[in-house]
Order: structure tokens, then C-alpha cells, then sequence
DNA sequence: GCAACGGAGTTCCCTCAAGGAACTCGGACT
DNA sequence: AGTCCGAGTTCCTTGAGGGAACTCCGTTGC
């Protein structure tokens, strides 16, 4: 059965996982997108064991997501979102926007998301990259692509 | 391992963690909505211990995530995606396509998405709500919403 | 009627990672 | 020459994850 294939098969989501599924990363990036880019600003913030938060930093930095750079002649350093981590990020907004529809509660969002484009606050939608309609996980099928394995 | 309580955090991210941020959660998902309902079908796919996998459908469950639904008269179940779980599979599409992105490698994705509406292998991508332009973690400024902590 | 079967968990033990507090290091300022 | 401050490191405790064995309970075969 080609579904129990599909499902064998090395998997993206695994591997994403893999850099940011550990306890900790998504909110470390959530932080260091919002600014605080310095350890103890995150250490603070988070309320992190330092010795995690260190871990943390370590395998993001590691996998290409943070870059660590110094930010005075003292050995002080920020963490700063590359490319590759920036798009992560675009993950961490759909996760925002699926907790504000579904745990927000009467209170309403936490955080409100302004779109430089129009001005207007939004929220993230899918979209299919070829047609433009929405793209959602009732809107695919799943066929095995060229990286799959055996 | 996730030890500290992300739920109470003014944060939809760490909210939407506390749901499927556990180790397994985004993988049980995956597999439920590739088809594998089951929980012998789940722990031999996966590979995890029975003991974590009853805790995770069951927290699953519990947050309205997955329904658990007789098939037998024996006692039998299977889990199935509530309209909340599907919207969270959103999220791992998401996740897959950042995957897909930075750690395929050579072979290509392992996993390639058919869109129903246009029938061509195409890809999610993030635009606003409102505009329809691409909505992208830097096209955004994040502003204290209703829900915000004092 | 009784035994064996199979899916769906449960129990128990061991290891390893998260939490937390205290400690270190090194350049700068006074 | 002493203190400060940011950025880690060390060490101990606790609890979550891995894994194998065990239980439960309707069904089916004899």
C-alpha cells in the first residue's frame, strides 16, 4: 500500500524537527526575532536554565539557523537570524495563528501582526505557490517525491 | 522532557507548544493524517514507546487535537483528525516546506504535495489574510494585542 | 465451552536530559 | 588592584523517554 510508503519514507518534518523540535528553540527564535538577541536577555526572559538555553544556542548556531557574533572589543555576544533561520520564523507565525484561533480565548491574541505591505494587522494564510488559492491539508494528496527512501 | 508549563505564557507559540511541542506530537500527527489511525499501526511506524505513544494520543485527545473512535465491537480504536488537528496539519506542511527547503539535499524532497485545485506538485507559501501579498517573518511588526499580559 | 489470537494499552526498570543554583572567566571601568 | 557584568560551565537532583514484559478483553476456531 503506497500510504504505508509515504509514511516510511525520510520525512521533512522530521528533520525540521530535528533543528528546531527540541524543548525551547521555537521560543528562542520567537525572542531573538522580537530583539532579544543576547543571552542573558534570553535567559532572563525565558527563564531558561542557562545550561540549556547554552545547548540551545549551540545546535541552532550549529545547523545554520543563528549566527553568533560578537558585539563588543569584551567577549559579548548576540545571536542573529540568518536566511535559512528568518524562514523558521514564517513557521512560528503559522504556529501563532493556529493558538490564536484555537487558544486564545476571550482575552483574544497576545501579539497582533502588522503587514508592512498594506498596513493592515492580518494573519498568515496558505497558499498554493503555482495556482494562488488557498492551500490547505484537505487540499493535497501525498505522492512520493525523488528523495524518498527504499 | 518538557518539564516548564509553556501554556500560561502570554504567547500563542508557546501555547501551540504546550499542545504539540512534546518529542513524537508533530510525528503521531503526521502519520494520522497520512493514514495511520491506529495504534499499532502508529507504534510500529514510528518506532515509539508505547508507553509515550498512549500519553501522547491521549494528550492529543485531550486538547481536542485527535478524536478516539471505536471501529470494532471489540475493544478497538482509531484516532481520527478533528477540524482543529487538520488546521494543525497546516502548521507541518509548513514545517515540511521549510524541510524541503534547507535539508533535502541532493536527493530532493522525500514527499511531494499534489494541490486538488490546480492538480499540479506545488508548495504552501504565507500571504496576508487581507491583502493577499506574501507575508513573510519580515514583512510583519508585531504589535501588543488584546490578550497581551499586563 | 475452552483456548488461542490480536489490538490496545499498562507496568516496571534504567538511562539520560531538563532544572536550578553556584561557580568561572575575562576584558573594562574606577 | 578591585569590582562589575555578560557569557557561559559545573554539578547535583529529578523526572521524562526507551524498552521489554505483562494484562485485558472481545472474537474466532476447535
Amino acid at each position: 500500500m503506497q500510504r504505508t510508503d509515504f509514511s516510511r519514507m525520510a520525512c521533512s518534518i522530521a528533520r525540521t524537527l530535528d533543528v528546531i523540535g527540541e524543548p525551547w528553540s521555537p521560543l528562542v527564535l520567537r525572542d531573538i526575532w522580537a530583539g532579544l538577541t543576547r543571552f542573558e536577555q534570553l535567559q532572563a526572559d525565558l527563564g531558561i536554565s542557562r545550561k540549556v538555553l547554552t545547548e540551545r544556542l549551540n545546535h541552532l548556531v550549529e545547523h545554520g539557523v543563528l549566527e553568533r557574533r560578537p558585539y563588543d572589543r569584551r567577549p559579548r555576544y548576540e545571536y542573529v537570524l540568518t536566511r535559512k533561520g528568518t524562514e523558521l520564523v514564517d513557521l512560528l507565525m503559522v504556529m501563532a495563528g493556529w493558538g490564536d484561533r484555537w487558544l486564545a480565548g476571550e482575552a483574544g491574541p497576545p501579539v497582533l501582526y502588522r503587514h508592512h505591505a498594506c498596513g493592515e494587522v492580518s494573519a498568515v494564510e496558505l497558499r498554493c505557490a503555482h495556482c494562488g488559492e488557498p492551500m490547505r491539508a484537505d487540499d493535497v494528496d501525498l505522492l512520493p517525491g525523488p528523495g524518498a527512501a527504499a
